[in-house]
DNA sequence: CGGGATCCTCTATGATACTG
DNA sequence: CAGTATCATAGAGGATCCCG
């Protein structure tokens, strides 16, 4: 198989590379994730259940995601407010793929740990006889 | 389908986490694809493959993707030195994965960035409406 | 409740110079 | 050539307060 990279997937203006970096971003992944899970999330909700998340960047992730077309924000003009959102058919076919990725890692894991520790061993005494 | 996303994975130590994060960073992504294409490539290649990577960047992503055990880096030690680097197949399925979610982002930029530009109009007339 | 605005911190990244 | 070490900086991200 021939990936051809395009000369411009460089650069960072590219903006495939900027789309790109918004579903796999930190919290992009999460948020794609979990309104894959549960189809529609009220802020306070998504917030709840990613934990760790501020305000400011679930808003900004969100936002992001709404402006690339991904999530459909739905927002009912009541007191308190009332915000919902969900995947739009081009969020779920992203979500499905981050999420395959995500799953790929956690089945791969072990092998992963395992290289992991090979490696800092190695490096370790590499180090040792450096100093030796 | 459910994705329950276990506990842990909003802990920014969660170990699956760091790693699907090693594989979707900017230049990770990149690395990944260019190795993909090409099967075996020296540091300098690389570098003047993915143009406007540092020199710095560009060999902390291979440290971390070979510890991941998804790069496999060899060095003859000859003078002046020549270093290889390929995917492992771990690697390759990583690679496969991440070049699919490129493409597709790809594919679908026409639909993205329509919904862009359509999320930029109403927000320029949502302020227009605020200032007047 | 769902953000916006502000301020602050820390990390990712770049630039440069040096070395086996 | 293939890095490492050092320094500098922009931007990501967090904490807090405020408002409709």
């Amino acid at each position: 198989m021939t990936v051809s990279i395009p000369p411009n997937v460089n650069a960072a203006t590219c903006p495939s590379r900027v789309v790109l970096e918004h579903v796999t971003s930190r919290w992009g992944v999460l948020v794609l994730a979990l309104l894959l899970d549960t189809e529609r999330q009220r802020f306070s909700e998504l917030r709840r259940a990613i934990g760790g998340i501020s305000e400011k960047m679930l808003a900004q992730t969100l936002q992001t995601l709404e402006r690339d077309g991904m999530v459909l924000r739905e927002a009912r003009p009541v007191i308190p407010p009332h915000v919902d959102y969900s995947l739009t058919p081009l969020g779920r076919e992203f979500a499905d793929r981050v999420w395959a990725l995500t799953r790929l890692v956690e089945l791969r894991m072990p092998e992963i740990t395992e290289a992991q520790e090979a490696y800092d061993l190695t490096r370790r005494e590499r180090e040792r006889a450096a100093a030796g």
